[in-house]
DNA sequence: TTGAAAGCGATACCAC
DNA sequence: GTGGTATCGCTTTCAA
């Protein structure tokens, strides 16, 4: 049988109105030590939980934060998911989860509109400028992650972002490689036109130019890990070979180096130098050491949620965040926290 | 400034009442052709979205479905979370995460129900007993995946599951191993007292004592990749080592191989067979070449919604479904398929 | 501090 | 097919 408590049944049980429920479950309302002890105890013996949605209904607030993302395969992705979630929970809030192609997005925000949600957090997808708006008309932030918002976005100051400080990550790399004394550098890119890519990109090649030592060649991978094999090879391919390679994320750079140690039989870092960037389980990398830009799930989880909050609140405007990066050289010594269940 | 449209106003500007409004986006109510056109121009003219909040509220229905995990480490799990997601957002449904550490799932319970979700799915994380009849008695179906209740929760007819022949599954890697002439077969378990890990090693230890060639040696891994190495270093410490091993679940495997292949230099499967259990991207296995019982998310995640939609419905009582398994061959040569983003 | 009463935005049942 | 009205379970004035 399915029982149903409401705040009704606990009054007439505790002998209080409704209304002296209702102040019991508000955290700072004004109820007498009295009264409140009553009504748990009705409430208790009941088994009541207050309706979130009825109380959502009269708030206009829901608590929940609405997380869009793409393909998960990226292990940078469900740690996303798994430091976000906890941490809003923390704070009292509730992820409603959204797993949407690059190019139905749009499509998807309608629905999680109609949810009430008090804010949305979109990794690895973008927002037409046209829905950014609608959102903000709507009242309900918009805060990228590991993306920055188109131009036109931007302009209307609909959306926020958070992202590492990828140009400045890039060009780390590119010092780097040159101390280690490389010069025939090569560089494995991502989705050409995400501004991790571009900034990384950019940050990299600067360097590298005014150092006189351009990029030695170029591939794409989309970050994918069949384009960053594809990649691998198409770079590899003629005589002079480049003695590193600096590719667009850790999860190519696991393709990449997949390729260099089976199909060419190189040694990483013995031949070639092979350097990632993002923030992934060991468990991903494996029985590889790996030099990579370390930008923290972390710290940019921890900044979405203050966002967040600031914004719901009313206090601030959109605006975009930049968290710093470091490297760090990752090797197959594990130390021992990692938890998988099977 | 915030746009808040209600159904009084479309109804106001279409001139027509409330509740023509209402039908308009009910599916299957009665409007005249006339009416509905008139109401969706002004619903389109507005921005209208109906309030799923307030529909909730009403109908007793949230179209919510709870999703509780644990750490996500185990790439199956994150393919669980986008599997799962996609089907029910197909169905009309929509996705609360939870994360949540193994003995917390009770107190995160209790959020879930104030949000009158329409059914629970755990993953990796079990219940109470008490819990479970809580939700029982809110009518609220739970459905673990990958995981069998307890047997006290069972007694109760409370949660239902979804687990792939995890005996089955046992038994089929023995009989492959002792076909393949090994003799000294080991075994990494994964948490001791988990169903995946019991039935699994139930199987796998019944073909082989049959055969009069009982478990060679057994290590604990805790289905965690720092145990998992732990237990093969134990493993092969010895002078006789094994010449095969079966690892509890996938995750293990990888970090058993890495352990195998970097510490004892040994080469797989030319010195040891290894064979693992799950269904993870081919991302997670990277170079190796391994052997591996399926247990395919896919039909698993159809599985957990088709029991979730018949159970929503009153149509069936809890019970649990399994799912046959096979094994495969994995190798390091990756079809074209597989996307992440960075 | 407390209780009565007015909504929040939709659905459902009712006559018409 | 259509519009009026009660209702879902709660928060929030407002008097007392």
């Amino acid at each position: 049988m399915k029982t149903v408590v409401t705040s009704q049944q606990v009054a007439k049980l505790a002998l209080v109105s409704q209304s002296a429920v209702s102040r019991t479950f508000t955290p700072g309302a004004s109820v007498s030590k009295e009264t409140r002890k009553k009504v748990l105890a009705a409430a208790n013996a009941l088994g009541y939980r207050p309706n979130a949605i009825a109380r959502s209904l009269i708030t206009r607030r829901s608590r929940i934060i609405a997380l869009v993302m793409s393909y998960l395969e990226n292990q940078f992705y469900p740690l996303v998911i798994e430091k976000l979630s906890q941490l809003l929970q923390r704070q009292g809030y509730h992820v409603l989860m959204f797993i949407s192609e690059i190019d139905e997005v749009d499509g998807v925000l309608s629905e999680i509109l109609q949810y009430q949600v008090d804010g949305i957090v979109m990794a690895s997808v973008t927002l037409s400028t046209g829905l950014a708006n609608t959102c903000a008309d709507a009242g309900v932030p918009v805060i990228m992650i590991n993306r920055v918002p188109d131009i036109s976005a931007l302009v209307r100051r609909a959306t926020s972002s958070v992202t590492s400080d990828n140009y400045q990550g890039g060009r780390m790399v590119a010092q780097l490689l040159l101390e280690r004394g490389h010069r025939r550098i090569a560089f494995i890119a991502g989705l050409e036109n995400s501004s991790t890519n571009l900034e990384r990109e950019r940050g990299f090649n600067e360097v590298l130019s005014t150092a006189g030592c351009p990029a030695f060649r170029r591939a794409v991978g989309h970050y994918s890990f069949e384009g960053a094999e594809q990649a691998t090879r198409e770079l590899f391919k003629c005589a002079d070979r480049p003695d590193a390679v600096f590719v667009a994320n850790d999860h190519m750079a696991i393709a990449a180096m997949d390729v260099l140690r089976i199909e060419l039989s190189l040694s990483v870092p013995r031949d070639v130098s092979v350097i990632g960037f993002d923030d992934i389980p060991q468990a991903a990398w494996g029985s590889y050491s790996l030099t990579t830009v370390i930008q923290s799930v972390q710290d940019m989880v921890s900044a979405t949620v203050d966002l967040l909050q600031q914004q719901i609140q009313g206090e601030i405007d959109p605006h975009n965040v930049v968290i710093p990066c470091r490297i760090v050289e990752r090797n197959s010594v594990r130390p021992a926290q990692s938890v998988g269940l099977g």
